[in-house]
DNA sequence: CTGAAAGCGCTAACAA
DNA sequence: TTGTTAGCGCTTTCAG
């Protein structure tokens, strides 16, 4: 057997019972502090305990009371640095109410997030938080219609999960009116794959105040690509400096890791940050101030995103019937020196 | 109660076997792929368990089984990136092999860790692998020896607890003697808290090369911080250029974040890495290849580190009398450019 | 204030 | 091959 190495210690409740000389319902009763238990009984049974080193079997707790006081967090990766900030939010609300956070990588991936959704359906956890692409959400969105979840950063405002996140929309625009005020027309704008909401809200955003501008954004100034390491940043970088004609003078990275790529790209063709071109990234992660120039960037409230995720959760843990809004938290331009 | 809106969907395996005209235990049989059932019935069952929608309550086999499939990783930090890549490693072996992955962020702090410890007490995870440092390890190495448990990075070789790490006396040695081939002769040594096995074994692998070469290190070389962001390793690298006298013209940083921190500061009062002061970090993160310069660090094979974890820590699960080694893994000392 | 007893939903002998 | 039954260790009525 799996902890048969553990055999020794296996003692139970009503060993403990015994033990104090009381029913398992008292010892349930001081264990859970109840207060309908006279003190001197309480204090054998404490004493009971303690001489046992007895532990309650939550697995046993948790199949009576039905639930595993378990919150699933499911993060597309938690390589990311931008997560990090994030999860820590949700662990910290997660565990000042008593529940412990588990923590997955989907790897974006469609089959993954099934399976662990499947941790819902098989009560090992009480309710999940998502962080997944929008696009994945929206696959599942049906099956996982009826269990207590909420989505972070992603969401359908159509799906009636509730969730938290920021205005994309109008975050882009800011760093794009800001590029406009510094004098540039030519912006370039590297995103990430479709499956993203934030990625079409922040392109939307960013056409807009081109055009507001009087500016056509030329389709060459867009790269897509399907991951934010900062490996595609660096290559994207190279792809915008081999246009001929028309090349951008700045470029808006929609993930500060794709930024640092980029600006590291750009070194490499010997181009130096902002002079030859500006570079403005997204989240404001940590390294994002370290770096060289110190990168101008879209600061994302991380920990109160996870935070009010948390929230949200319990809150519909709490109360299954009443309604959970989504909420939009504010955001904030960091000026740097890289534009 | 909790999951009042899923009452609907409350259904269980006894509504099933009714349902499907057969006993539980039939039921049960084929949920657990039992060979010993006729296929007529097992058809029979499957049937009604998808005209049901019914998914197994894995709290009630847990306990029946007596175990949890999870296993639980505690890390110090999960906002540093060198973590991030371990627990990857841990992950994708524990799915393989059927667990989840239960991931917990201690902060270094003895209580959180002792209440983490406290799932495998409590039955909520079957085993855990824990990266916190040595010294907090230590202290709850007693309490915890008759839990299945191994560590990761951080050990104390004589505890009897398996583990994986590296050589971190010989890596400090080939960095100091990296930089002596280089011509430095003073070389200063920024590291971490002394709670941390590798911060001890790397000031002692630092100084024994440097005695070897003949050179006395310098007290005034060695910082020791209680933290590995970016700004400590920023504020130490003003500290060292306050040196007056015999300062050094090297640093060794015990971590990648350390040194890009101290890569920062010392441009910030106008001093070029490499020229007038090299720079080494430790642990290869993602980050470490994008600034300015790249930076010259020490790779340890991560992924590899936190796979080995988890397969000892399956194989201690398994086998739970068997004896499991400690084992060290290679490192490889990354020339860029920064030193 | 305390105890007896009935399960939570499942698995695994043991019978048939 | 299938069903019956006895729990896993706990919480919680319901009596007393």
């Amino acid at each position: 057997m799996a902890d048969s190495f553990r055999t020794a210690d296996e003692i139970s409740i009503s060993d403990v019972a015994q033990k104090a000389g009381v029913s398992v319902a008292t010892v349930s009763r001081v264990l859970n502090g109840h207060t309908n238990v006279r003190e001197p009984t309480r204090e054998k049974v404490l004493a009971a305990v303690a001489a046992s080193g007895y532990r309650i079997n939550e697995l046993a707790r948790n199949l009576r009371t039905a639930e595993s006081r378990m919150l699933l967090t499911m993060v597309p990766d938690f390589g990311n640095p931008f997560y990090a900030a994030i999860v820590r939010g949700i662990d910290s609300v997660a565990r000042q109410n008593g529940y412990f956070m588990l923590l997955c990588d989907t790897g974006a991936d469609p089959g993954r997030e099934r399976s662990y959704f499947d941790l819902l359906r098989g009560r090992r956890a009480d309710g999940a938080i998502c962080l997944d692409p929008a696009a994945i959400q929206q696959a599942l969105a049906e099956e996982a219609a009826t269990l207590p979840w909420v989505a972070c950063c992603e969401f359908d405002p159509a799906a009636g999960v509730p969730y938290v996140g920021i205005d994309n929309y109008q975050a882009a625009g800011d760093v794009v009116r800001y590029l406009l005020s510094q004098g540039h027309r030519k912006i370039a704008l590297i995103n990430s794959g479709r499956g993203y909401l934030y990625s079409r809200q922040r392109a939307e955003g960013y056409r807009n105040a081109l055009s507001a501008a009087g500016i056509d954004a030329d389709p060459a100034w867009q790269i897509d690509l399907d991951t934010l390491d900062y490996a595609a940043g660096e290559s994207a970088a190279r792809t915008l400096t081999r246009l001929r004609r028309n090349r951008s003078t700045a470029v808006f990275a929609v993930s500060d890791t794709l930024a640092i790529g980029v600006i590291n790209g750009l070194r490499g063709v010997g181009l130096r940050v902002p002079d030859d071109m500006a570079v403005i990234g997204f989240d404001d992660i940590a390294v994002a101030a370290q770096i060289d120039p110190p990168l101008t960037t879209v600061a994302q409230p991380m920990r109160e995103l996870g935070e009010t995720a948390a929230r949200l959760l319990l809150k519909r843990l709490r109360e299954p019937t009443a309604h959970v809004p989504g909420v939009l938290l504010p955001h904030k331009l960091m000026i740097r020196r890289s534009a």
